[in-house]
DNA sequence: GCCGTTTTCGGCCCGACTGTTTTCAGTCG
């Protein structure tokens, strides 16, 4: 599918335009362009080859010109509009702007001023002094282009597990037809479905390693082939991860699969049981002697040490074995057990679609009903919404509800929680909603003690039922900002105010936060945050983080009916 | 460059914050 690297190239012509100082609306209509783009179900190669360049503008976002690029890429695998921007000023702009406090302007100022081009180029400059020097700059933009040198840094390597989704998806597509391959299964901490993953480890069950791996290193995506051997080939891909991929055979996929799943501190606690009964655990089974004992599923090698099933999202060694010889484990939410989502926009604010048709969407992805929660009024940029809107709003979701079959449509709003603790939007507006989310979208960078008192204002306000992501964290982009997490889950508790558990790129809360607000008898939410249709597949990663928290059922107040969800409100 | 059940031309989200300045450009959301 192009639709990502198609987009890619609108967003960084975005960026170019805006160095050249083009018409705002203009650099906004090619990054619309691209989220559009990027949040296609559709292959908008399928997409062109149904309907041609008419098809293509059918697409939201997408006119007449840039209808005639994308028609350009597909046929010649090149822009030229964006080759020949590219040529003017050769700079990684999507890099560059990636590091916060950089926009366009300053990248250009940095090339022209001083030949930087990339990362590094920025980093060395910054180091010596040469930065705080530059008209419009000073020192602490140097220092600030230094800290987001060093964050990106960090989470270099490790890909989000919702970039990951992809990468994983288009191996198996690669792989799955290939002949002789009787399982293939996406082991490691994809598996355990931690949120960020440092490479793709996959494991096939064949007779005929030879030819699986002849595919496997001659995927479309291989940039390069590290290794190639009849167990064991190991590629990096295009996408920038590397891939490991292991042949076993059937009576040792089980112990496979369980070794290369992990965690290692997992493994090492179960191998340490398996000598305590005079056993040897290792990737080809479960040895009494030279005889094995198991092997073939986990569930047998699980069973042959004396433990339950341990489910991969808990394999982390920090409790699961424990309660697992004495059935202690929880019984997880399971992948399909939502039945709300309880945070998403709609094109009331910055969201794409109309509430009608992310109602549709989500029954389409089996949920019962959804909260809408577009933004209020202090949040300018997307137009957020004031009493009178909100009122309105409201209006509009009755009659749609009138029209709609088989989805409830509940009305919300995503408070923002200003510098002083007060929400944006007054109190008795607030009591006309079914159910309110507040948030923090500003003055990230207030001391520990403020923002947690910030946050804790709102969540004594008896009109706030949820705190939308708690921590204001985005995986591999922004940290969490300094909140004292267990003060908030306390608070939590006593004004039963729900925690929020937000999929979309943010995962937030952590698995870790998670554990610890059930572990203190605090309800939590899984939501989508979804801001167009494709969105709510990210409930799927925001119901994996549930279960690395040890989350059940009776804990996530969207995976009850709405009734009974309603009544645990305040 | 996109878009239209008020419009095929003339609109298109804009306020807060930061860090630089000494009145504001750039960035972010």
């Amino acid at each position: 599918m192009k639709n990502h690297e198609i987009a890619k190239i609108l967003e960084e012509v975005a960026i170019y335009l805006e160095m050249e100082d083009e018409i705002v609306f203009k650099v906004r209509a090619y990054e619309n362009a691209a989220v559009s783009l990027a949040s296609l179900a559709e292959d908008v190669e399928e997409v062109y080859k149904k309907g041609g360049i008419g098809a293509l503008q059918e697409i939201p976002g997408i006119g007449k010109g840039l209808a005639e690029k994308i028609e350009e890429y597909l046929k010649t695998g090149k822009i030229q509009f964006y080759e020949d921007l590219k040529k003017k000023v050769p700079v990684d702009v999507s890099s560059l702007k990636r590091i916060e406090s950089l926009g366009p302007k300053k990248i250009k100022v940095l090339y022209k001023k001083l030949k930087i081009k990339n990362v590094e180029d920025l980093e060395k400059a910054a180091k010596a002094g040469k930065i705080r020097v530059l008209e419009g700059f000073g020192k602490k933009t140097e220092q600030n282009i230094l800290k987001g040198i060093e964050f990106m840094k960090k989470s270099r390597g490790r890909f989000t597990i919702f970039e990951v989704e992809s990468v994983v998806r288009e191996i198996e597509r690669q792989l799955k037809p290939v002949k002789g391959i009787e399982k293939l299964i996406v082991a490691g901490s994809y598996r355990r479905r931690k949120e960020t993953i440092g490479d793709i480890d996959i494991l096939v069950v064949s007779k005929n390693p030879g030819i699986v791996m002849d595919a496997f290193t001659s995927m479309k995506n291989v940039a390069a082939v590290y290794g190639k051997g009849n167990t064991k080939s190991t590629v990096r891909l295009k996408e920038g991860i590397d891939a490991d991929l292991r042949v076993v055979p059937a009576t040792s996929f089980g112990a496979a699969l369980n070794y290369f799943t992990g965690s290692k501190d997992h493994n090492i606690a179960l191998r340490k049981i398996a000598l305590e009964n005079g056993l040897k655990l290792n990737e080809y089974g479960l040895f009494h002697g030279t005889k094995q004992i198991a092997g073939a599923t986990e569930e047998d090698v699980y069973r042959a040490l004396g433990l339950h099933y341990i489910e991969p999202e808990l394999r982390e060694n920090t409790g699961e074995i424990e309660a697992g010889g004495k059935t202690r484990l929880p019984k997880l939410i399971g992948y399909s057990d939502l039945k709300g989502d309880l945070q998403l926009q709609t094109n009331w604010t910055d969201g794409s679609h109309s509430i009608e048709a992310m109602a549709l969407a989500a029954k389409k992805a089996g949920l019962e009903y959804i909260l809408i929660t577009d933004h209020t009024k202090s949040l300018a940029m997307t137009g957020g919404l004031d009493e009178k809107k909100l009122k309105k709003q409201g209006e509009e979701i009755g009659k749609i509800n009138r029209k709609l079959d088989g989805i409830t449509v509940l009305k919300g709003a995503e408070v923002n929680i200003m510098k002083d603790g007060s929400l944006d939007i007054d109190d008795r507006a607030l009591k006309e909603l079914d159910i309110v989310g507040a948030s923090i979208h500003s003055n990230f960078n207030m001391p520990r003690a403020d923002i947690t008192k910030r946050t804790l204002a709102a969540m004594e306000n008896p009109n706030v039922d949820i705190l939308f992501h708690p921590t204001g964290r985005i995986l591999n982009k922004r940290k969490p900002f300094d909140i004292d997490i267990e003060q908030i889950i306390n608070v939590a508790k006593s004004t039963g105010t729900v925690l929020e558990i937000n999929s979309l790129q943010r995962l937030d809360l952590k698995d870790e936060h998670i554990r610890m607000a059930i572990k203190a008898g605090v309800k939590l939410c899984i939501d989508s945050d979804a801001h167009t249709p494709s969105h709510f597949s990210a409930l799927q990663v925001g119901i994996a983080q549930a279960r690395r928290g040890w989350a059940e059922k009776k804990d996530i107040i969207n995976a009850w009916p709405l009734e009974k969800m309603k009544k645990m409100l305040k």
